[in-house]
DNA sequence: CATCATCTATTCCGCCCGGAATAGTACGCC
DNA sequence: GGCGTACTATTCCGGGCGGAATAGATGATG
């Protein structure tokens, strides 16, 4: 049973939902803001539709056409396809796997810097932080007030906590390096 | 002034420290654990090496041969390439970016399955981030008591303030699904 | 009513990553 | 002293990703 991306796991629930074609999938993706959560680009999602394919975790049901446009091959998820969703999404919730944030290698690359600009940056950093909670608090609200379900926006809620502790680390990161709790190793300013 | 990925940025790191062959900076790595930090495999070094050598940001310094063994071409870093690596050390301190983690994802389509089911996933993943919170403090002993200055392993305290509020984040909505706080709208159990 | 932008639906291409292959050398071991 | 294993140093190649290109249809605009 092949291991799904992101993407990967994304679009097959969609086709979970009824039988499209991919560019349909797309459509749908978009509007649902799917794009901020995975990396979605029509080339990659055709690409992922070919290999469900491939595997056998979809088939071809139809091919229509409208007037001279091009041909829209329609599929449908096979059971061996909702197999691979369930599996996948499961291997996900439970293993936490290293993805190499860009932020820790920065970060431990900033003595290459001094103290008061890596200050600044961090600063920079925080604040461009706490706009996206900001952004993330009204979208809920508006969630809310629609009446959705939090089990329906679960992965907002946890980008929020992520981005909170972040912004709380570099607070008290930022505050240590300007008392000189934090001896910088460093050039010095 | 191209823009390094985070392998381009800690191997150009090392460069910075004095002039090396690849393979050298692979060892000093490898020695340095650098690859719980960054993604590291000897094909993308070398090909991340010889871009910075088209772009300008090292510059050959000799060519060594010991016996029969293959060539050693020792690189040293330019000017150029010491700009290159403060800058994009300041870009990715001051900004942050989304990096489409897979956990989000997932839990976005958690739906497809039943609320035990993910009670229980959720449960080994909380499970095992607890686990890698244990070993980085043991690691955290060490280095204190090695007396290596905290800003040295910045990006170690970083990445346990991360793991230690996805844990929490995780206990408090395994709860809430517990107890029904938290309506599932999945599949019934 | 001509034209320009936008939408529909898909393909293509180049780049990058990472695992595997290569090929010679040193070293341990019975 | 021969044999296997591990180290040194680099190259190669397949696959995936994502931005750009394509090409006809539809709608807007002066």
């Amino acid at each position: 049973m092949p291991r799904l991306t992101p993407l990967g796991v994304t679009a097959l629930a969609v086709l979970a939902e009824g039988d499209m074609h991919p560019y349909e999938m797309y459509q749908l993706m978009l509007a649902r803001k799917e794009d901020r959560v995975v990396k979605l680009s029509p080339g990659s999602l055709y690409r992922a539709v070919e290999r469900f394919a491939a595997d056998g975790l979809i088939a071809e049901v139809g091919v229509e056409r409208e007037g001279n446009r091009p041909e829209r091959t329609v599929y449908s998820i096979t059971e061996r396809g909702r197999e691979a969703l369930r599996e996948s999404i499961a291997e996900m919730l439970a293993r936490h796997v290293n993805e190499f944030p860009e932020f820790p290698a920065a970060i431990g690359e900033a003595h290459n810097l001094t103290a008061g600009e890596v200050v600044r940056l961090l600063g920079e950093r925080v604040a461009s932080i706490r706009e996206t909670i900001r952004f993330i608090d009204t979208a809920l609200e508006g969630i809310a007030a629609r009446g959705v379900a939090t089990a329906h926006v679960l992965n907002v809620h946890y980008t929020r906590a992520m981005l909170v502790a972040e912004a709380d680390w570099l607070d008290s990161t930022i505050s240590e390096l300007g008392t000189g709790a934090l001896a910088w190793p460093g050039p010095a300013d």
